[in-house]
DNA sequence: GTGATCTGTAAACTAGTCTGACAATCTTAG
DNA sequence: CTAAGATTGTCAGACTAGTTTACAGATCAC
């Protein structure tokens, strides 16, 4: 795989990643909002003209590194998928759960929200890339899965899914796996009409009564 | 890790990985005279120039690319060792008759002992730096699993292991794991004496910590 | 306000890579 | 054995990515 990436790619690749990096170690002492450019550049290694030639701006660089750590919690959640591949429900909840707990023990997570909320708008008004990213890779994930769901089940179920996701990792209320199954509860009578594999008929246009609106997290 | 490593660093190990698994990729299919020095460079997805000006000469690239593929060897080895801390013996054994296996799997190694032999000069005759640069990385791996053992024993050792598994790997004469059981033989009472954590008068301390993680890389 | 710091942009400069070309060497066909 | 073709190793010039220095505007501390 590594050896059939042309390296001119592999190399941008690489500069992202450094830098994410760099800045999630600076994150790791102190808030988004003490950290310049400036650190992150020279953490990396590189000069400040290279960052802002990758990323335009400040803000730009933040949403694209908000979504990258996204991806990482995504990664996670796949494999909770995979656990139950035979049970659409207990594949939510666990995957849910599985979630919230990584993110309470997040140490960027828990100092977004302590550190006064100044990251808060890249996952919430912000964060319209970060809510289309990550339900568009869950939306794969779940198609992939389960490949008899109707497609605008799965988005619906995702886009959701994520929007409460966002939702209670930054503003828990319970411990991880008290949310997780109440979620399950909430979703599981449309998961099981939607992702169930027993030959029920499908229709798409049947009844929906409980179509939850896109509620803003 | 990746993260405190700093960008021009990493990109440089990346051209050279890039280079070495475009290698690998090409000598899947023919053999290493049939592979040009433009026909790695297109595979990486760089320029022939910058080919030859990470790496001298195609002798040199060559060299180093038999290094590499030895280097990953070494860390499989590893991992064999760590399996039988207690027993140093059993250890050896265990790591030669993975090593000879592995070897005797690899692709790469099949051909190149099939193949008209173009490239064993880099393992024989070239191989100086090879088994300079394996033995160096043995010696390592056995010293910081059996601190007690004198250097010089480690070093000895190390050398003789490396070059056997040299020799076995490129003329097998019998199965990876009868080979490996002579040579623990062969070797086993120069190891016992030298490696034993037993309570002999090995050493200057008696005083042993016995260390039982040895951190796997 | 004043000074200090940071963002975002611009310019000139440097290093690395690419392209195309070349002589020298090696291979192969005839 | 020779001629044609391919490959190695090297070079010069163009191009690109990254660096450095500098500066105007915004923000914050005092």
């Amino acid at each position: 795989m590594s050896a059939r990436t042309p390296y001119a790619v592999a190399a941008r690749e690489l500069l992202r990643d450094t830098l994410f990096d760099a800045a999630r170690h600076e994150l790791e002492r102190r808030a988004w909002s003490e950290v310049t450019m400036a650190d992150v550049a020279a953490a990396a290694g590189v000069s400040r003209q290279t960052l802002y030639k990758e990323f335009g701006s400040r803000d730009e660089f933040a949403q694209a590194f908000v979504l990258r750590e996204a991806d990482g919690f995504i990664g996670a959640v796949e494999g909770a998928l995979d656990a139950h591949l035979e049970d659409p429900r207990a594949a939510l909840t666990a995957a849910f759960g599985l979630f919230l707990t990584a993110a309470a023990g997040d140490p960027l997570i828990r100092a977004a929200i302590r550190g006064g909320g100044e990251m808060l708008p890249f996952v919430t008004t912000q964060g319209q890339t970060l809510v289309e990213g990550a339900a568009e890779r869950l939306r794969w994930a779940i198609a992939t899965r389960w490949p008899q769901a109707a497609e605008h089940d799965v988005a619906l179920l995702a886009e959701c899914v994520v929007r409460l996701a966002i939702s209670y990792a930054t503003l828990p209320v319970a411990p991880a796996g008290m949310t997780a199954s109440s979620i399950g509860e909430l979703l599981g009578p449309f998961i099981d009409r939607a992702l169930k594999l027993d030959a029920m008929e499908i229709g798409p246009a049947a009844a929906r009564e409980v179509t939850p609106a896109a509620a803003p997290a």
